[in-house]
DNA sequence: CCCTGTGATGCCGCACGGGCATCACAGACG
DNA sequence: CGTCTGTGATGCCCGTGCGGCATCACAGGG
């Protein structure tokens, strides 16, 4: 069939982002009247109309939603694609790793030792990501596995082996009545006044409704329980990054996590297949020792 | 970053499954030299040699191995991404809906019951597949959902809700000695002299090693099996299409096969999400007459 | 040794992507 | 009410780059 070219995708999404074409043009270093061609172009070998013109603004009709949607997933594939085969023909090779800073720091430490240790696999690059990032670096080929964590993580198009399973606990600020308890529940902690649960990037970039404060770093979260602002439930295995300020309680009935190593869909190549098969036996082993 | 053109991926891909220019440049509609300075580019451009041009041959490096395999999927994601534009802009509102033909029977005239009787739902476009067939048509936008099963088909790619679950039952020719018995088990099944259970396509196109016949429709699999040349375990509601020569015994140990209704991940659309409900709730009623 | 089959190069034309100038139209404003 | 401003569309032209044709370079095979 006849697809768009890549450049045409990126063209719709400039517009379809910014909603006027003047803008657009500019950021894609072409001039305006290009543009509107392209779009007339790539409207017709659509066959439907994905812009609706009327004077003093652009607005998408329901096929442009679902373009622009598209597009932006098609384009990341498509460098995807060529970020994979640009790694697979690099001089060194190496697994990339894309782990959480501070999550899971015993086992990656196991890992790496364990990694080191096999003479016939390939090094291990560590990538330290911030909250979420992870999927994004797996699926757009920057990076060829992860250590992610459910029910964090989206395993959109990422599967995997489950590892650990672990309790969680709470990350409260040390000057706030909870750091003396010895448990708490979900509803305890889920209900605090003045100290309301922390809100992480959605899937899409957006922020779910809430209270809490919006956050997209591991520091800054850090900080803000310091600061006795907000308050978070993480797996135990995470606290590596605590503060003095900070105190960590047993929530009793939160919902397990479950620490995964993952790669993207379809993608177990030799050397993350022996990798993954490292972090099975390091985790195996890790279970023996406990 | 600088990504390829789907011109590109499109002229590399057909070099790369030919490993012949003059082949691939003819079957392209375009002149070999001009090929030939395609690939130039494209190699120049990802920066690391995807092809081994020894005099008498062409071969894919490691890099190129990887391209393929991606370029692959992303043309695919491109081509998936007009399809769906097209479709979401199509004038008459429906859902395309990819069942395999003959399974599910019963629940797929209940659904397009309960649909029928929704007045404010998308009408339904029923697509029989052939097996295997429903994975791509729901990857590559031709299809919004489907019915498919555990685990037969492959779930990459795709998300859903499990409706029913149930036994299965091995499908024999009435001829033969294990038609008269009332029930079987897996060892039975899979050693039987002379009557090698079938092989259907893999995911890759190939297909598994065995004995067996190599089908890749479920006409060719009923006749084969009323030729007395095969024999296969399916799910109980799976019967509908079975023939006079075919005798169905339960298969006591078999694996549970699960019915899901699925759709490609992140594709949820309003309408699909109403057909899902839907779904559920006629599982849930079916499940409360049994 | 020539012929055949292969991919690479030289050269050239033309189509198309893109730039500039301008138009057409709708609000905003004095 | 006229003018100005901001928007996308059109007209027109140019240059680049894609692709065609002819040819080369080289390896086997008879």
């Amino acid at each position: 069939m006849d697809d768009l070219e890549t450049r045409e995708l990126r063209y719709f999404v400039a517009v379809a982002e910014r909603l006027h074409f003047g803008r657009a043009a500019s950021d894609l270093g072409i001039a305006q009247p290009a543009l509107s061609r392209a779009i007339q172009q790539i409207e017709q070998r659509v066959g439907v109309p994905l812009l609706d013109r009327d004077r003093r603004g652009v607005r998408l009709t329901a096929a442009g939603e679902v373009l622009l949607r598209e597009a932006r997933t098609a384009l990341d594939g498509v460098s995807a694609a060529v970020r994979r085969a640009r790694r697979a023909g690099a001089p060194v090779r190496k697994v990339v790793l894309a782990t959480k800073a501070g999550s899971s720091h015993e086992f990656l430490q196991a890992l790496l030792d364990a990694n080191a240790a096999d003479k016939s696999a390939a090094p291990i690059e560590v990538m330290l990501c911030e909250i979420g990032e992870q999927q994004g670096l797996l699926l757009d080929g920057s990076a060829d596995a992860a250590i992610l964590h459910r029910p964090f993580d989206d395993f959109a198009g990422i599967e995997g082996d489950d590892l650990d399973t672990e309790a969680q606990v709470a990350i409260v600020p040390a000057s706030h009545p909870l750091a003396s308890r010895l448990s708490l529940t979900m509803v305890e902690v889920t209900h605090v006044p003045g100290l309301p649960m922390a809100r992480w990037p959605l899937v899409g970039g957006g922020y779910a409704d809430g209270p809490g404060p919006e956050v997209h770093s591991q520091s800054q979260l850090a900080q803000l329980v310091a600061l006795g602002q907000t308050l978070l439930v993480i797996p135990r295995s995470s606290r590596a990054w605590q503060w003095p300020e900070h105190v960590a309680v047993p929530v009793l009935d939160a919902p397990l996590a479950t620490t995964v190593f993952g790669w993207p869909t379809g993608r177990l190549t030799p050397d993350v297949a022996r990798l993954r098969a490292t972090a099975l036996r390091v985790h195996e082993s890790a279970a023996l020792t406990a």
